[in-house]
DNA sequence: TTTAAGTAAATAAACATTTACTTATTATTG
DNA sequence: CAATAATAAGTAAATGTTTATTTACTTAAA
């Protein structure tokens, strides 16, 4: 049996993700894909069932599994609580300025109802994304620490700005100098951290 | 010369917005568009260049425009920071819970390069979107209010949170209880307002 | 009567997916 | 231990559908 490509495979993945972070998902077609992929559209279907398949795989397996590997990194439950937000943001800031692709697509994850819906039952099948950090902000909240909102509404009061961050990161890629250093980031997270401690 | 029909004008914004909402912009098609409004293909060419063109006077002259109107409500740049900080995020999520359709186009804003590019010629041609929050937080800065960080950042930390909040509690429309409520959006309002005070 | 607004149907290009074929390996045989 | 059968991986080109946009015509009001 001829064994698979796996150069082909990653090239399918990465340029997936190149088209959407520069054209946006609504520009992504399959036969473009497979051109720029150097592969016959039939390749893709060996690899995914549909465009749909493709892109949900993209989304969970490739970037949220990647994301969160990136983001846990050196992070521990038990840490003390502003140690804690900080390792997170530093680990978030480093993988998503150095994988704009990535960054993208969970950027369409917000507004893509097909991937935010695929995210939402992964979320429940799979346990759970990013559990370590839900475990650490129920405990602060238990112990006192921090203000006793839902978990929801403190992971947005968190990490809401840190995405936005990073999108005014890239936009002054373009530009003459860089605004969104990773001292600006260490000060933004320090006031995020003193808003909902108690 | 025959009039032109307001109502099928009106009706090909709204259900855009619905379609694009409910399927994501990746699905919105003329035809389908529309169809789903009551009119011939055409009569959207009518009003519109093209479909590139129908997007971006959506999001930039029915969408922000709208969504600024409503933040600014009652709101002057002379305001105490908390206070002025808070109406806004009182108007603002007031607004948004209210307009589901012109939350979607704004999250598809952040990812859509087309829409991104758009609202950023918008801004930078049109004096710029916002304005007046923009002096608010430059003249609370120099009174040395709050921290001397550049206005995007500041922006990232004060308002990023809101949008998300707003998502969250759209996800939370089909659940039994509504975890994102008024008084919830102020304590809210209250902590991004405590990390960002000298 | 003039004229822009509007329609239904057509057009050409682009799309997701499939068909019919070829290729590169592994496992099996003579 | 070469030859080859079996088989999934791969390709180029085709398929039928959907797409944005246009054509040729009709309608409603000034």
């Amino acid at each position: 049996m001829r064994p698979r490509n796996l150069e082909k495979e990653e090239a399918i993945r990465t340029i997936a993700l190149d088209i959407i972070a520069n054209e946006g998902l609504e520009n992504l077609t399959m036969q473009k894909l497979a051109a720029a992929a150097g592969v016959s559209p039939r390749t893709i279907y060996i690899k995914y069932e549909n465009k749909e398949d493709l892109l949900i795989k993209l989304f969970i397996k490739d970037v949220l599994a990647a994301y969160e590997k990136a983001i846990l990194n050196g992070f521990n439950e038990d840490m003390p609580f502003a140690e804690g937000v900080e390792k997170l943001w530093i680990n978030g800031f480093g993988y998503l300025k150095n994988n704009r692709p990535s960054f993208a697509l969970i950027q369409h994850g917000k507004s893509s109802p097909l991937l935010n819906k695929a995210f939402q039952q992964e979320n429940i099948q799979q346990g759970q994304f990013f559990a370590p950090i839900h475990s650490f902000i129920m405990a602060n909240i238990k112990a006192g620490v921090i203000k006793n909102l839902p978990f929801d509404v403190l992971r947005a009061l968190l990490f809401a700005p840190l995405l936005d961050l990073v999108n005014e990161y890239f936009d002054h890629t373009d530009r003459p100098v860089q605004i969104i250093t990773d001292e600006v980031i260490t000060t933004c997270c320090e006031a995020v951290t003193k808003g909902i401690l108690k």
